[in-house]
RNA sequence: GGCCCCUUCGUCUAUCGGCUAGGACGCCAGGUUUUCAUCCUGGAAAGAGGAGUUCGAUUCUCCUAGGGGCUGCCA
C-alpha cells in the first residue's frame, strides 16, 4: 500500500449536528490527505435507520464548507466510488456477510432482543455486568453453529428475523500498528462476536465500515479514539475478507474533553458553560431545542479551525497562528498527542481576537458595515473604516465593534453614573463651554487639530488633562472611558461634536 | 466489574537520555495610556507515586494510583 495515492474519509453518521470533536477529526483527515496530496472523503454513515436525523447531513455539509474542509468527493460533491451514503449502498453488503458465512468466519444468529435482554440481565444478576456473546455464551444461543442444518434452513426458509454474527477464535491476540498510539493488542477472549448484519437487512457500523473503506480504497482510517477497541474487530474483518494486505492504517484521536470536571465534551456543556459546541447553530425542528454555533457568535472560521488543529496537535515550533494552508504544510499525524485535550474557551475567543487584528481595516470596515446594516444603520464605507480601525486593538469580535462604539451612532441619552459624579462639577461644565468655542473655530475638523487645540487650551489655562478630558468625555460620549476623544470628535465631525456639548450642558446637572 | 488507551504549570503543549523543564491562554504585579482596552516588562505556576535500567532519567521498563474510552441488531 506504499504507492497508494492517500485516501481518507470522514465517516460521521447524520444522527444529529457534528460537534466540534467531528469537525476536528474532519480537520486532521483533511490535513492528512493534502498534505499527502491524497484525497479527502465523505461518506454517510446512515446504516440505523432509527436514529436518522432531518437535516443533519445538511449540516455537516455546510459545517465543512464554512471551515474551509472541502471533500474531494463524497455525499454532496461527487466521485467515482459512490453512492456515498451508506443506506444507499445497502445491496452491496450482503455478500460479504454471506462470504464470511462460507467461509466459517461468521454465522447466523436467530436469538430476539429479548433473548438477549434476558440472558443480560441474569448476568447482571449473578453479579457479572457484562454478558458477551462469544465463544462461550453462544453454545448455549439460538445461532447456526448449535442448530441442525435443517432447523436453520427452515428457520431462514420460514422468513425468521436474524443476525449475522462475526465467529471469533478463542484465545487470539490481535495486533495492529496505530500510527498515533504505536502497537495494540487485545486477545479475543475479551472481545465478542458482534453482530454484522442487523436483521433489517442493514449492516452495522463495523461491516459496511470495513466494506467500504475497501471498496473506496481507503488509505488511513483517522477516527477518534472511541472506536480503537472496536479496531481489532476490524482488523480481523479485513483479514476475514481476504484483504488484509490492504488494510489502511489507523490513527486513533484523542478526545475533546469538558473544560471542567470529567469526561469528554458533549452538547450539553455548552449551554453549562457558556460557550458553543458546534460551528453552526443548530435548531431541532422536533424538540424545539436550539445549541448555539461558532459561526452565529461572531468566530471567524480561520480561528476556529486554528484552535481545534491545536487542540491534540503541535507543529513543535513556537507559532501559533496558522492558515489552513500553514496547517497542511506543517501537519503530521505522529506529532498528535495521545492524551484527552480539555477544550479552553478562553484561548478560543485569543484565537479570534489574534485574526480580527490581522485584519486590514478595509476588511474590518466592510464586515463592521454590514453588521451594522443589519442592525438598520447605514453609514459610509470610510466611516466604518473609521471607527472599525479606532475599535479594533480593543475587540474580540466584529460585533465588540459596535457594542464599544454604539455612542457614534446615536447621541447620549443616559451618562456613566460614575464619571457624572466625581468629574463633572462647575470646572468642568466652564471647560466643555470653552472648549465648544474652541472647536467652533478649528476650519480641518481633524484629530490632529483636535488634539493641537485642546492641549493648547490645557497650557494657556495651566491644567493637567485630568482636569478637562473626563467630563470632555462624558459630555460627547456619555462614558467614563474609551478610545483617544480626538479620533473620536474627528469622526463624529465639528457640528456632531458641539451639538453634543450643547445637549450636555442641558441635560448633565 | 472486564478490556483497551492515557498521565509535564489551572488549560493547550515543547522536550524524541544531559533541564537552570521552554512557549501560549488565563492569572498577578509594574510601566505606557486623561480613562478603559491595547502594548511593553516582570512574576507565580508542572514532570501522579514507587521501584528498576543507566554515569545520568520528564524522557526507557514494571507496579500502583488517577483519568478516559469501550462493553447494543448505535455509530
Amino acid at each position: 500500500m506504499s504507492n497508494a495515492k492517500v485516501r481518507v474519509r470522514f465517516a460521521p453518521s447524520p444522527t444529529g449536528p457534528l460537534h466540534m470533536g467531528g469537525v476536528r477529526t474532519a480537520l486532521y483527515n483533511y490535513l492528512f490527505a493534502k498534505q499527502q496530496g491524497g484525497d479527502f472523503i465523505l461518506r454517510i454513515e446512515d446504516t440505523d435507520q432509527t436514529r436518522f436525523v432531518a437535516g443533519a447531513e445538511d449540516y455537516i455539509i455546510e459545517s465543512l464548507k464554512w471551515c474551509g474542509i472541502q471533500p474531494d468527493e463524497g455525499q454532496g460533491f461527487g466521485g467515482d466510488l459512490g453512492p456515498y451514503r451508506q443506506s444507499e449502498r445497502k445491496h452491496l453488503y450482503r455478500k460479504y456477510a454471506d462470504d464470511l458465512i462460507e467461509n466459517g468466519y461468521a454465522y447466523y444468529a436467530f436469538d430476539t432482543a429479548e433473548d438477549l435482554d434476558r440472558v443480560r440481565q441474569m448476568a447482571k444478576d449473578a453479579g457479572s455486568p457484562n454478558w458477551q456473546y462469544n465463544h462461550v455464551t453462544r453454545n448455549s444461543m439460538k445461532n447456526s453453529l448449535n442448530l441442525s442444518q435443517s432447523e436453520v434452513q427452515k428457520r431462514l426458509d420460514a422468513g425468521e428475523p436474524y443476525v449475522i454474527r462475526i465467529k471469533l477464535n478463542r484465545n487470539e491476540e490481535v495486533k495492529f500498528e496505530d500510527i498515533v498510539r504505536g502497537w495494540v493488542s487485545v486477545n479475543t477472549n475479551n472481545m465478542d462476536d458482534k453482530v454484522l448484519f442487523k436483521s433489517d437487512g442493514m449492516p452495522t457500523y463495523h461491516l459496511a465500515n470495513i466494506v467500504d473503506d475497501h471498496l473506496m480504497k481507503i488509505t488511513h482510517v483517522i477516527r477518534g479514539e472511541e472506536w480503537l477497541p472496536s479496531a481489532p474487530l476490524h482488523v480481523l474483518l479485513y483479514r476475514y475478507l481476504g484483504w488484509e494486505d490492504k488494510m489502511p492504517q489507523f490513527a486513533h484521536l484523542p478526545l475533546l474533553l469538558k473544560p471542567d470536571g470529567n469526561g469528554k465534551l458533549s452538547k450539553r456543556d455548552g449551554d453549562r458553560l457558556g460557550f458553543p459546541v458546534f460551528p453552526l447553530e443548530w435548531n431541532n425542528p422536533e424538540t424545539g431545542d436550539v445549541f448555539s454555533g461558532y459561526r452565529e457568535n461572531g468566530y471567524f472560521p480561520e480561528a476556529f479551525v486554528n484552535m481545534l488543529a491545536f487542540l491534540g496537535w503541535n507543529p513543535g515550533t513556537e507559532q501559533e497562528i496558522f492558515s489552513l494552508e500553514q496547517l497542511t504544510e506543517a501537519f503530521s499525524l505522529q506529532k498528535v498527542n495521545k492524551a484527552g485535550a480539555r477544550y479552553d474557551h478562553d484561548k478560543t475567543r485569543w484565537f479570534n481576537q489574534q485574526y480580527l487584528r490581522s485584519k486590514t481595516d478595509q476588511e474590518l470596515g466592510t464586515l463592521f458595515k454590514d453588521l451594522l446594516s443589519d442592525k438598520g444603520l447605514n453609514v459610509s464605507q470610510e466611516k466604518a473604516e473609521a471607527i472599525a480601525a479606532l475599535m479594533k486593538e480593543r475587540a474580540y469580535f466584529i460585533m465588540d465593534l459596535y457594542k464599544e462604539s454604539s455612542f457614534f451612532f446615536e447621541r447620549p441619552s443616559t451618562y456613566d453614573e460614575k464619571t457624572t459624579r466625581k468629574k463633572w462639577n462647575e470646572d468642568a461644565k466652564n471647560h466643555v463651554v470653552q472648549l465648544k468655542g474652541i472647536f467652533s473655530q478649528i476650519d480641518e475638523f481633524k484629530a490632529t487639530k483636535i488634539d493641537e487645540a485642546f492641549k493648547s487650551y490645557l497650557n494657556d489655562n495651566e491644567l493637567g488633562f485630568g482636569k478637562v478630558g473626563p467630563g470632555f468625555r462624558l459630555a460627547v460620549t456619555g462614558k467614563g472611558m474609551g478610545p483617544s476623544m480626538f479620533e473620536i470628535c474627528a469622526i463624529l465631525g465639528k457640528d456632531e461634536t458641539i451639538a453634543r456639548i450643547d445637549l450636555a450642558l442641558e441635560k448633565l446637572p
